[in-house]
DNA sequence: AAATAAATGCAACAATGTTGCGATTATTGT
DNA sequence: ACAATAATCGCAACATTGTTGCATTTATTT
């Protein structure tokens, strides 16, 4: 029930310190309800047509939503970050699958990597942002 | 010797069945010439005062050389592309590095991941976009 | 209810890349 | 060397995604 899904990310919002409006409740739950990583785009379509957002302050409650560590960003080839909640799963670092075909983006569990990657000489890691790229079930 | 670059650059184009332009042969020698993968802005300031191109043009070159095998494109967290030449390292499947201090972009020797990744039943694998991130030497 | 800081909306801007189309040019054949 | 031709180029216009400044509104606290 998206119901359930605004009151934990009221919940949510309001343990980070933030001011519980009703752009980020609704960005929070859609974001909690979806199992994929989504646009900027996809959240404004899902937004009920009663409480549509402005899209800088849309960019602004995804950013805060960044910061405070509840959802994740992911870069991606087509020049759009898509956005997801932080589940356990996902607290950590891991990789992404996005389907060449449909552009679907989907978290997946582990980063199967070392993270002491062999690096020139003098350079320092920090992280590592990992796509695999293929075709979705529906796609194939 | 950039000149160098020059002769084998036009080379590389006939080779491929492409017209020999001033344009296309001086992209590809200073691609040829650069150690690291880098932006069309980039290219374009280091093209001579005497052969400036138009913006589309200089893009255009470039989606030649990518489909002609020459250079391969990297995606990056900042909306821009960034391209290299294709040397025997890079030919195949290769990871990225990215400075978070300064934005260069270099190329790893290798893709130290099993091609095999486990992905949802159904889903077919494509290829792997693989970037880390940290610190060159000179923003240690 | 008033005070206050946080969040919002609007307009303007920036960066990167794409498309259509007429003009130019590299290449080929004579 | 010259003409024919298709490939390439340059320009203008557009698209997408994201950012910044600032005045207005609103959630929260007192
Ligand atoms: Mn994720
Ligand atoms: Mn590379
Ligand atoms: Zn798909
Ligand atoms: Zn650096």
């Amino acid at each position: 029930m998206l119901n359930q899904f605004h009151h934990t990310a009221e919940d949510m919002i309001r343990h980070n310190g933030g001011r519980a409006t009703a752009g980020r409740i609704g960005i929070l739950a859609i974001l909690l309800a979806e199992q994929q990583a989504i646009t900027h785009r996809e959240i404004e379509q899902r937004l009920p047509q009663a409480q549509q957002l402005d899209r800088v302050t849309l960019y602004r409650a995804l950013e805060w939503l960044v910061e405070k560590n509840l959802i994740h960003k992911v870069t991606s080839d087509d020049r759009a970050w898509r956005y997801h909640a932080n589940r356990e799963l996902h607290s950590h670092q891991h990789a992404h699958f996005k389907c060449t075909g449909c552009a679907q983006v989907i978290c997946l569990d582990k980063l199967p990597v070392e993270a002491n990657w062999p690096l020139p000489a003098g350079y320092r890691f920090q992280e590592i942002e990992l796509t695999v790229k293929g075709l979705c079930a529906n796609c194939c």
